[in-house]
DNA sequence: TTGCTCCTCACGTCACGTGAGGTGGC
DNA sequence: TTGCTCCTCACGTCACGTGAGGTGGC
């Protein structure tokens, strides 16, 4: 039989603040099984208390609220279990990210600026395949991963000779906005067969300051920075997409520190040597 | 000599939205070198870019903005990196906490409930030494593990006998609102001198429903919600503090799965008996 | 009957993002 | 001169917490 439990008595059998029951009851997570029209006084009943002790624990683990609602509605356990897993999922994820952002900090705070050179050079035009897309700035990385993914295993598919490493252009609303447009390609020779979303593509030629980036993506913005400001103080800069390329990246190795990352950024350029 | 920079051009050298920078500029995070007080335009200048690298590390690991200031106006090396480090140790506590919530969340879904019983007792009337203050709920814990150890250690320094588990005793505002009133105590025989917190008291008589709780605290609203539905199904719930005694804890064993925790809810006991 | 529990707004928190509406600079 | 960059509000997000002011139940 399932007694009728006031908020304060349910608070203190779930350990949650009457505030976020009222909170629950407010957003629809979890209804008192019965609400007097005329007080407003909420009853919940001991049959509840399983109930509120899952979400509990999935918002402990910081699962949204829309998506406990979701796993307390699951038609069976499989499918509860998946949206479980899903989320710790999501968890091991961004505790991979805290790794890299500690290596980050430590690496910004004990070794001062490595003695990275800038150079100037021009990359001349050059047949490619590639997938363009409008990205979210939040959903960059994902998407860069995964249509470099995609590219390698079309030039795979189709037989076709990379004549170079694989690149990325980024508009600047990619940095300075929300999205913006974003390119991979791999320069290749021969034709190409649209595929998916891998269409061939002219990447233009362009004038460029360089530097090369070692080690991680999250460590870029200091390379960024240190030929951001080498363009700025020589007053050279023009308008023009940023463009990186992959000399070394996660199709070579998956360690992060080895990597290696060209970054281009458009300059008027008077002196025809260098 | 440093070059000046608009939003667009400094956003895309620190990869930060100009939205974001935007914000740090209104909340006195990150203020441009130069604002035109005619036109508003915000100018930076190379030489923030080392700054924002900062900033955007700390700010990648949640540092709150207000400590992200601290760090940079620390005023010397030794102070900013005792500053960071303390919010790394913050890190690693929160990810201890999303362990044990996983491991909670785990045994919630495998194991259905286990058969603790529960029986009515009688706690007599005791001494003590004890702490009691109010306790915000966001601090429970690490305040019930400082004034317990606080306490053991009162009661070795002072050469008192105790003479039963330690225990706590919670107002139900610690439950329900944001405090309440929290005391943990050990019963001891013996004249007490008052040391730091720590005072003498006394543990009132109580007729309890309890349950002992075998496993971590993460888990314990699981035993208040079988304890407190048994005292709700029969209705035999008094006013009164809700009590904990810590049979195997802290002190005995650092493995949380061998704690033993009894939990005495007050009741109206008709059969003195039992 | 007292006082404790419960109620409903309305607003605050934190670190930005969204979007409207408008102006300045090359 | 176009159009791109920049500007300022004002409001939204997420999951509650704070606090005022008031009523119901034992």
């Amino acid at each position: 039989m399932a007694a009728t439990l006031t908020v304060g008595e349910f608070s203190r059998m779930s350990h949650l603040s009457v505030k976020t029951l009222r909170h629950y009851h407010q957003v629809g997570l979890l209804e008192p099984a019965e609400v007097n029209p005329h007080t407003g006084y909420r009853y919940y009943t001991t049959a509840q208390i399983p109930v509120v002790q899952v979400i509990r624990r999935l918002r402990d683990l910081e699962m949204p609220v829309p998506e406990v609602k979701a796993v307390l509605a699951a038609p069976d356990t499989g499918h509860r279990n998946s949206l479980i897993a899903a989320h710790l999922d999501r968890l091991t994820g961004q505790l991979a990210q805290t790794r890299a952002a500690v290596d980050s900090l430590r690496n910004l705070l004990e070794s001062p600026d490595g003695p990275a050179p800038i150079v100037h050079r021009t990359a001349g035009r050059a047949g490619a395949v590639g997938i363009r897309q409008i990205v979210d700035r939040a959903d960059i990385e994902p998407w860069w991963r995964g249509a470099l993914a995609e590219l390698q295993a079309t030039v795979q598919a189709q037989g076709l000779q990379a004549t170079g490493a694989s690149g990325g252009v980024f508009a600047s609303g990619v940095y300075e906005d929300e999205q913006g447009e974003a390119t991979v390609f791999v320069p290749v020779t021969g034709s190409v067969r649209p595929a998916g979303r891998v269409t061939p593509m002219s990447i233009p030629a362009a004038e460029l300051a360089v530097i090369i980036h070692q080690g991680a993506l999250a460590d870029i913005d200091l390379s960024y920075g240190r030929l951001g400001a080498h363009v700025a103080t020589h007053a050279i800069g023009v308008d023009g997409p940023l463009c990186e390329y992959y000399l070394v990246g996660a199709n070579d190795t998956p360690d992060q520190a080895r990597w290696r990352t060209e970054i281009g950024w458009p300059i008027f350029r008077a002196d025809a040597t260098n």
